[in-house]
DNA sequence: GCTCCTTGTAAACGTTCGTATACATTGGAG
DNA sequence: CTCCAATGTATACGAACGTTTACAAGGAGC
């Protein structure tokens, strides 16, 4: 699935401990983390580290991805294209 | 490509940068960050939080994806059930 | 050699992080 | 009804965040 904000990944995180079964408890314990801190990622309520957020996915076997966004990435060049032809 | 640790976003983000001919500090103007924070994830040695890298990969173009690995989770998994067992 | 651009990094600052601990609430099992 | 597990959230604390500002270094262009 697409993250696009801290509220896609609480709902993955959460549907995803939820299939698994297992507990806020026993999976902050498995990651290295602590429970409240867990508890506010799967409430999309937390800045959350980069690296907290990689070793959490790590431990629910989940794989953080990077595409480029096609449509997107074109307006992007385009609009570089169009300042350097303007400098 | 797979992001599996702060390196992985630095070497995915200047390359990306690179490519769409843009400073640091037009991308930070850009992304409404600071020239020394990208300065740092692109050196990835900083604990970035979550919403600022997401903002920063929407600005490039870029798109975050999560993935179930099956043989992690089939792991995990296994894990979970054989510690309900001995409960 | 000079200027300019880009990038790396330091210092100071205010803010907020994550942790440990504690407590309240809720839902489910017995 | 009682008890327990799970979850949400508050507090206090030490640590580290991101920003602003400044400076250094390297390279390109003249």
């Amino acid at each position: 699935m697409v993250i696009t904000s801290p509220r896609d990944l609480a709902a993955a995180v959460r549907g995803r401990r939820a299939s698994l079964g297992l507990s806020q408890a026993e999976l902050a314990l498995r990651a290295g983390v602590s429970r409240p801190w867990l508890s506010k990622v799967e409430a999309g309520k937390t800045k959350a580290e980069f690296d907290l957020i990689i070793r959490l996915l790590d431990t629910l076997g989940m794989t953080l991805r990077l595409d480029v966004a096609d449509s997107k990435a074109a307006s992007v060049n385009l609009d570089a294209i169009l300042k350097d032809y303007e400098s």
